[in-house]
DNA sequence: TCGCTATATGGCGATCAAGCAAATTAAATT
DNA sequence: AATTTAATTTGCTTGATCGCCATATAGCGA
């Protein structure tokens, strides 16, 4: 392949329009209420209206979230009669909050140790 | 474990506190600005400085960006005299980076193929 | 066609975050 | 102590986004 030895580091560094498009897929995920719209997804697929009411928000706001997510392509929709069935696109989308999840959990426990009654001291 | 059979599933909500906890994580890698600083320290720790100089983006924004990097647990510093080091504290942030990234890929050499001449019509 | 239901869209006020510049702290050097 | 260098903090302006309200679109039944 490489002319060179071994290759040894090519830069690795991202262009400016990647390090966009990756940023505006972690935007998706940085708002409770998209996470929650997911979470509930996670459980199957649901009509908006369905959302809506598990949600506790306006039609309007789960409309335009499911929107977003759409848009990075985490949720796919279906039509049927007059709902709209949505469903996780995007088997990622589990992992990534899994991920998440497990580290916060880490790292809360950790903390909760240090707040415990004389650790060692 | 369970008093019950083999526990067939617990709901798998998650609550407001932790959908909030697990959006800020998100938070954090929306911005390509902190994206382009975790992308430099993979190659290594840096000075805020050199960072400063990688990124092509103003001292003090760069120190508010690695403010909430550190603050998500994902960046660590090591000052040494006059300088702060930074390093990446958490690999999983090179995970989540990586992962979005191969999504992307295969999105686009997807869409490429869609707009290539004559796919098979 | 008319109306009803499910969803999407547009407008508005409030809040939040980014970037810039100036002031501040902190460590090292002279 | 005074100066210089490195980094953080603060204040400000601007743009993005959330949630709410009202309105528009679209499919179904009477």
């Amino acid at each position: 392949m490489s002319s060179k030895k071994n290759s040894p580091p090519p830069p690795k560094q991202l262009s400016d329009i990647a390090l966009e498009l990756i940023a505006a897929r972690f935007r998706a995920l940085s708002e409770p209420m998209r996470l929650r719209l997911l979470n509930t997804l996670m459980q199957g697929e649901r009509t908006v209206g369905q959302l809506v009411e598990a949600s506790g928000s306006g039609q309007a706001n789960v409309s335009k979230h499911l929107a977003v997510l759409r848009d990075a392509g985490m949720v796919g929709t279906r039509k049927e009669g007059l709902s709209t069935y949505c469903y996780i696109a995007d088997p990622m989308v589990n992992e990534l909050c899994e991920m998440i999840c497990c580290r916060l959990r880490g790292e809360m426990e950790g903390k909760a140790k240090a707040l415990a009654f004389n650790p060692d001291i």
